[in-house]
DNA sequence: GTGGTCTAGACCACG
DNA sequence: GTGGTCTAGACCACG
């Protein structure tokens, strides 16, 4: 796994770690209940402290994008782990559209701007996910898929 | 002049006062050639810290949307001259709304479940705003602006 | 301000700090609005480390607790900053309450043991804002007040 | 016997082992005397680590609800020696509650407002679970447990 | 072996 | 001065 640090640049590096999982959870890359590198595994490979690469995992963990599990090591939720149940699911999904929403009208944002944007964006990544998951590339191959539950 | 801090959030004070003021000189709130508050006024009138509002005027000047000049003042340049400023609103909110759709994905919602809770949440707010304030536009009103803070 | 610290026993040191300010949140010893003491103070009072500190303040910052601000100090939030809205606030509510129930019933808690108990809890948690408040011992006083919105 | 392991949660699993455990014999769904499935067993049938089941069933012994017999196995103590039991059930369903009312306080929630949200989501989440599994209890049958985890 | 916590100490960003 | 980030290194808890 490589994620690329963008040495000079003002988001911190937890955040840079993070943000990057998170797209690759977004996009398909990293399938649901794949196993991540452990701590030390990553941190030597980006050559950063242990302590950065657990405070970008414990902020996915918070988030309930990724599963830190004591002893055994991090992995990719699966929806049905996500917030409890279904009900939880919707409100949820709900409170998170909103404060996007609440943030973009409070800057003064337009309705109908916020709608478009938001359509396209969705659309973008959309098609970004669809380059990425039908080539089977590797990563989401039965190999992958095994560990998942151990 | 009031503009809305955000207090809590991770945006630093100087940004956000920055990106009010170019939001306002992008939609015409403020007019080119107008002046702007003094640091010291706009300091009080916020409740912050005269370097903050130092700050933000300097970044704005090395963009080139103001022009800070020494002991005259500070003035809007002529927006004609900053594509800049358009396409910063854009990008703002295509970050914006990026954020949610990104988070919402990784965590295994399916993008037209997505889409049509983002639609009725928005729906939902438009109908709040309206209740609060059907009286016009009334944002860009002095009085408005008074105690927003309040 | 002093936390015991239960030297010996499992709960990690940023936990203990974290819920004893919760705690004396909800029961009105720390009024909405007041500044905490500074990480480098507290870590000092406490003979702890600075980091362990930041953890704590972070955790209650990421749960809508406080308010970190940087370059100002640490506040405990005013109902009014949480989570955005009224909407807002009634879903989370709802999110939070459901949290517990979901547990307790997958625990195979009866929902009349569930019912009671929470009953006798939130009474108990009433009596002990009750003796905290009404005597407006310090904490709360003008002064206190006058700081917040600083 | 099976246990539901809440994967992601931060309660250790040997603890969780080990409470539900303690609730069965609580409930009597453990028959005092009963022998308790060997270690090897639980821990295959839970896929987790011997040393884990190893660990539960040692705390369980030290707390007098078993007994580990070097040899012959592992058999529940009789439950009215151990008004343990009762109690660890109430003060940990005293602890469930308590954390969320508190929580919900210290971000500035009503008692009357937090009182009428958990009536109303705890009947919400009965009659969810109603619509699940009207069949009865179902809880303790060999069959509903066989396959709870999927 | 895997994640969890903590310290001591450095340097940075913001107000 | 206040919080934010990061490192190096230690020791612990869990599986």
């Amino acid at each position: 796994m490589w994620i690329h640090l963008n040495g000079d640049y003002k988001t911190p590096v937890y955040r840079q770690i993070g943000d990057t999982i998170k797209h690759q959870v977004a996009v398909g890359e990293l399938a649901q209940g794949e196993r991540l590198p452990t701590v030390r595994q990553l941190a030597q490979d980006l050559g950063v402290d242990r302590n950065t690469v657990v405070r970008a995992y414990r902020l996915l963990d918070r988030e309930g994008v990724i599963s830190l599990q004591h002893g055994r090591g991090t992995f990719v939720k699966t929806p049905s782990q996500h917030p409890h149940l279904a009900r939880h699911r919707r409100e949820h999904l709900d409170l998170l559209m909103g404060e996007g929403i609440a943030r973009a009208l409070s800057l003064g944002y337009a309705p109908d701007e916020i709608r478009q944007t938001f359509a396209r964006r969705l659309r973008e990544w959309q098609r970004a996910r669809e380059q990425v998951r039908p080539r089977g590339s590797g990563v989401h191959s039965k190999k992958a898929h095994r560990r998942a539950k151990e």
